[in-house]
RNA sequence: GCCCAGGUGGCGGAAUUGGUAGACGCGCUAGUUUGAGGGGCUAGUCGGGUAAAACCGGUGCAGGUUCGAUUCCUGUCCUGGGCACCA
């Protein structure tokens, strides 16, 4: 085809008509298929906000790339998408605008479906999800009842965010700085009957599964394990003379334990009552109490240690000293025993306390080689060696640890103990929009759950959402009235819903059966795909999503119903992308990129290109409208350059694509073979698409110049291979104009379907190599000479050179280093 | 404060095992085609130096190991992220 006579390359208009192709012929609709590999690819569930922006294309394409691979090399790709659908933004919604969260939603959901299905991801769209549908959460609800069926599912107090105002419950991110977000009002702390899931049952097993997940990035799982937070030490109990009970503490530093000066406890330890009453120093402790109790836990930790004497004393099971008790406001009772023993010498916080309140500071842990030392300006830490502590004197802390528990353990006032930070999951939310705890509250029965056959338990449409007066559902009396399962008597449904984490810990397993209803998904199925082989996300969800994912997944096991005990074999976090003033991308800054604008202006193939080429696909970026314009010209470029040669590419290639034309041929050949073997180990191993993307530029350049230089360039075998390679590891970043082009030169089948090249070894072999030439070290010269040529041929060519002479002139030759088929570096003195 | 990741041209970034630093792209400059449009093509583009070369310097900073260091080691500064009374 003549110059004249090439079309325009047109992406507004080849896109969509490839992706209503695709879609007619099913092509990215999948199953279980036994002969090939499995393949499970996942990106992690997007909340249904409802507009997608540039950064949102990044990371699917990302996938997308990756499975359009994996499916080139043979795999059965699963790639599904879905929506997290549940949760407090479409309620906010709804009291801010005045729409239903469920229409809210629905629309927002419409146009994401939209906007993915024009990025051209090769999703199989039959199998997506909403959670929010009563075919999902009916399932989301069966699983609730299967966690209280293995008893891991409970109720009991706890305390939430509560406006006295607006007379409601508030989520953490609502009542940040202690204040409503709606009304500035001073939250307060209110107990209330909720339900959690027993995580901490699995503490140890989330712990250890970590250290089998090569595939996970270091830093997310150091995340988890300090999230989990295990700590072994030991428990053990101070007498109070007079007093019946004792107060237990627990401890990892047992070494320290002669050093105990004081012992704090929390303001709402359970022996306080019993310790203060009575005592002179009464009033004074209850004033203090008062004024630390209305505020949360995570404003405790941020204000300066306080802390009243209580008026009693315990009695130091080793010393037998008298040990005074101090009620603090450092002290949590969540964790551990809610009673600390105080070591003001080996700890920062009781030195900052002991210091405050002019409290004894007794050294009982020395550094190594240093006996004599005192503490006076800082605590020391660290382990030592120890004194002042009677028989254990001269131990070390290591030995000390161990010794001193034997010796409390024997008296049977301690045991070994191991502590999690990792608390019990809340699942219970006072909100509208959420998944209904499948539960009723009978007079007669109790807590009776909702029979299997009776889910889902419907939200209903019609509820207040005025904001106020406690979860909505509490005043629809349609939905709270309700009979018992088990007498048939009049009972209340539980009106609190569920967390919407909830939702996603299970998910990446409905795509497998997405429409089932009769199981939330088959065995046969999960077997067959699960675990997911890829997943793809923020690092934000580094502890959240992944650890709830990772306990729903143990529990699954447990119960038989899914093979391995990891739910994500791989993992990887994308970065984002910034604006082009490189900060981060948000509304609130006016740099939001969307996927249409830019769709309509570049085509979504630029778009694909230029992101995956901007930089390593876990580091952020800025987006760059020049950058852009770069990559729809580098597709025009393949565009003119295809279709000048669309009719010698028509016919069949001639067998053997050896060299025809000399020496031009063979290095073209060897920038065609040695950019498919860059490709294939990129995208398979480290994902740097950029340099995926600089492999396609390079041929596409080298191409260009042998057409440039060569009359008939398609009559050369290997120019012809070079053009249909461009075109085959083009296909996964830039599918439309890839599959446009293919088809334009007499292909019949999709090249989505096509095989991955596979490379040439023969064509990856060179005649001649260069070799660099250096003197002492600095780069002089490059020669060439074939490979597997000796030192001294190489040093021979060497000195030939003039730049390289010029340097050796006049003086001696010390040593030679040969790197063979790389470098000869000449020492000179 | 503690832990982790990262500092390379005007910009995004390459250099995977120590071996030509700056691939590829953007931007910029000059030329060209010109009926203009964020058009096409050619050449150049780390700094100094030169007519062009040669040559000198250069990967946050200061040292070290090595024939040779963006890469390894020590110290230090900066940036980003995570954790932060968990006893």
């Amino acid at each position: 085809m003549s110059e004249a006579h090439i079309p325009p390359y047109e992406p507004q208009a080849i896109e969509p008509k490839w992706q209503r192709i695709w879609e007619e012929r099913r092509q990215n609709e999948i199953g279980e298929d036994p002969a090939r590999p499995k393949f499970y690819l996942l990106e992690m569930l997007p909340y249904a906000s409802g507009d997608l922006h540039v950064g949102h294309a990044r990371n699917y394409t990302l996938g997308d790339v990756v499975g359009r691979f994996r499916r080139m090399r043979g795999a059965n790709v699963m790639h599904p998408m879905g929506f997290d659908a549940f949760g407090l933004p479409a309620e906010a919604a709804a009291i801010q605008h005045g729409t239903h969260p469920q229409d809210w939603t629905e629309s927002n959901i419409a146009n994401m479906i939209r906007q993915l299905r024009r990025l051209g991801v090769a999703y199989d769209w039959t199998r997506v999800i909403d959670t929010s549908a009563p075919e999902y959460y009916r399932w989301t609800q069966w699983l609730f009842l299967l966690m209280y069926r293995r008893g891991l599912a409970y109720k009991k107090e706890a305390p939430v965010n509560w406006c006295p105002k607006d007379q409601t419950i508030l989520a953490n991110e609502q009542a940040e700085g202690g204040v409503c977000w709606r009304c500035g009002t001073r939250v307060e702390q209110r107990l209330v009957n909720q339900w959690f899931f027993r995580t901490t049952d699995y503490a140890d097993r989330l712990l250890e599964g970590l250290d089998r997940l090569p595939g996970w990035p270091e830093r997310i799982k150091t995340m988890q394990r300090n999230w989990i937070g295990r700590s072994e030490g030991v428990t053990f109990s101070f007498e109070i003379p007079g007093a019946t009970e004792t107060i237990s503490t627990f401890t990892t530093r047992l070494d320290t334990v002669y050093g105990v000066t004081f012992i704090a406890i929390a303001i709402d330890h359970p022996l306080l009552e019993q310790l203060i009453a009575g005592k002179p120093e009464e009033a004074k402790v209850r004033e203090f109490i008062a004024g630390v109790a209305d505020k949360t836990e995570l404003e405790r930790t941020q204000m300066e240690k306080l802390g009243v004497f209580s008026g009693a004393h315990a009695k130091h099971p080793l010393t037998g000293e008298r040990v005074p008790i101090w009620v603090t406001n450092y002290v949590i009772s969540s964790y551990g025993t809610g009673a600390v023993m105080g070591v003001p010498a080996h700890d920062e916080r009781d030195f900052d306390f002991a210091r405050k309140h002019r409290l004894d500071i007794a050294t009982v842990v020395t550094p190594p080689g240093d006996p004599g030392f005192v503490v006076h300006d800082a605590p020391y830490i660290d382990d030592g060696v120890l004194v002042n502590s009677a028989e254990f004197d001269g131990l070390t802390s290591e030995q000390a640890r161990s010794t001193i528990a034997e010796e409390l353990i024997e008296r049977g006032i301690g045991e070994t103990t191991v502590n999690y930070k990792l608390r019990d999951w809340l699942i219970s939310r006072q909100r509208y929009w959420g998944a209904p705890i499948p539960f009723v509250n009978c007079p007669n029965d109790g807590l009776v759950p909702v029979p299997e056959d009776q889910l889902p338990v419907l939200l209903p449409y019609d509820a207040p959402f005025t904001g106020a007066q406690g979860s909505p559902l509490d005043n629809v009396p349609s939905f709270v009235n309700t009979t018992c399962p088990q007498c048939g008597g009049p009972a209340k449904r539980e009106t609190d819903t569920m967390d919407t984490f909830m939702c996603s810990s299970w998910y990446f397993l409905r795509y497998l059966n997405a429409h089932d209803d009769k199981a939330p998904w088959e065995q046969e199925a999960a077997w067959y795909w699960a675990p997911v082989d890829h997943y793809i996300g923020g690092a934000e969800h580094a502890v959240m999503h992944l650890m709830y994912a990772r306990f729903f997944y143990k529990v699954l096991n447990d119960a038989g119903m899914v093979p391995k005990d990891e739910p994500f074999t791989r993992l990887f976090n994308q970065g984002f992308v910034l604006g082009e003033n490189h900060e981060k991308m948000s509304k609130s800054r006016g740099n939001v990129i969307g996927i249409d604008e830019t769709a309509d202006r570049y085509g979504v193939d630029a778009l694909r290109l230029f992101e995956m080429s901007a930089g390593p696909p876990g580091t952020d970026y800025p987006w760059s409208t020049t950058g852009i314009a770069g990559a729809t010209r580098a597709l025009n470029r393949i565009w003119r350059l295809t279709l000048r040669h669309a009719e010698a590419l028509r016919r069949p290639p001639k067998a053997g694509a050896a060299s025809s034309n000399g020496s031009a041929d063979a290095e073209l050949r060897y920038g065609v073979h040695s950019k498919i073997k860059q490709v294939t180990e990129e995208i398979g191993d480290r994902m740097h698409m950029n340099t995926c993307v600089s492999a396609i530029m390079t041929l596409l350049n080298d191409l260009e110049a042998y057409a440039a230089s060569h009359d008939d360039a398609s009559a050369s075998p290997a120019f012809v291979e070079g053009l249909r390679t461009l075109l085959l590891i083009l296909a996964p970043f830039a599918p439309h104009i890839a599959e446009e082009l293919w088809e334009r030169m007499g292909q019949v089948r999709s090249i989505h379907l096509e095989a991955w090249p596979a490379y040439d070894e023969a064509a990856l072999s060179r005649t001649v190599i260069p070799f660099v030439i250096q003197v002492n070290g600095k780069h002089r010269g490059t020669i060439e000479a074939a490979p597997g040529s000796s030192e001294d041929a190489v040093f021979e060519k060497a000195r030939a050179v003039a730049t390289v002479n010029a340097q050796l002139d006049g003086k001696t030759i010390r040593k030679r280093i040969f790197v063979p088929d790389r470098l000869l570096n000449i020492v000179v003195g």
